[in-house]
DNA sequence: ATTTCTATTTATAAGAA
DNA sequence: TTTCTTATAAATAGAAA
């Protein structure tokens, strides 16, 4: 019946190329698409293989999308966590010396000192990276040692702490 | 010429229902192929709308993989370290120019300080935290941020905890 | 745990709503 | 930001290596 121009309402998908998307609108389309996507594919892997996992994104309107594919003892888990936290009131840190402000600073200096000692780091780094081949996130921390593992703790820490400036308004 | 069996050297991709593979030798296949596709899917996202992510998966096997898909993330430099030191260990790639003792002492002597760092880093936190108006995990559950980074915190302690599984000295 | 090989199943780029 | 549609690009189940 159609054969001019009802047949066809679109000409398909096409092949990209991946790179940045540079028209704002389209490169949110495509945000919202794949992200979708990426979580479906997500809920998949942990129902179909019985696992945990977690994703967070960084929309390119700065706001954040989680999936957490897994739901027990979410309470109990984030309880024992402010457990812990809490602890840290005992310590007395706090006194009525130290201002909200002065901590800051202090914070500000501290990540300076760390700024650095990241730089010459990186500058090491730099020299064994030479040689490696795969993607380092692709590698599983199952055989890290206890000062590599020390760092990656410190890895989560410093994306924590990215999270509560983004966030919660903190420094 | 093959017109019977030697055409065909698979079946296809079938369609498989979304739930729990049973046998675990496909589970472990399946979690690899998908996790691999993810991760690929994870990056894609990242690269074509510029923006920041991470995944933590925990495999079948306990096994932990991580996927942080984004440029200058300090997370990704310390990762970055931490595979071109166990590499260069391994590999002894170092070439004339630095001595495999000099580079230990300078890992170490950036450890020590990383150590106070983080400590340092850790306390002003939750002193700026705690100031800010009482834990900030305790705000409403409408609060899309505070939701966000309750679960993240979950996040951080079931690595702590897997962690602490393979009796490994995380604090 | 990752990878090869195909037939199929899925995901999606575009365009518009 | 998510959804709808269609034609096409990609991912991947199953069997083995």
């Amino acid at each position: 019946m159609n054969t001019i121009n009802q047949r066809k309402k679109t000409m398909g998908r096409k092949k990209i190329e991946i790179k940045k998307v540079e028209k704002e609108a389209n490169k949110q389309v495509t945000f919202s698409k794949r992200r979708s996507g990426l979580f479906k594919k997500a809920c998949e892997l942990c129902i179909l293989c019985d696992v945990h996992l977690d994703i967070i994104v960084f929309s390119p309107a700065d706001k954040i999308f989680r999936c957490g594919c897994s739901q027990p003892s979410t309470d109990a888990v984030l309880k024992s966590y402010i457990r812990g936290t809490t602890e840290f009131e005992d310590q007395q840190l706090m006194g009525d010396s130290l201002i909200y402000e002065e901590y800051n600073k202090e914070y500000e200096e501290a990540l300076k000192v760390l700024q650095m000692e990241k730089k010459k780091l990186a500058d090491i780094e730099n020299l064994a990276r030479v040689s490696k081949r795969g993607a380092w996130w692709n590698d599983s921390i199952d055989d890290m040692n206890g000062e590599e593992l020390e760092y990656f703790m410190m890895s989560i820490f410093e994306l924590k702490k990215n999270l509560l400036k983004k966030n919660m308004n903190i420094s």
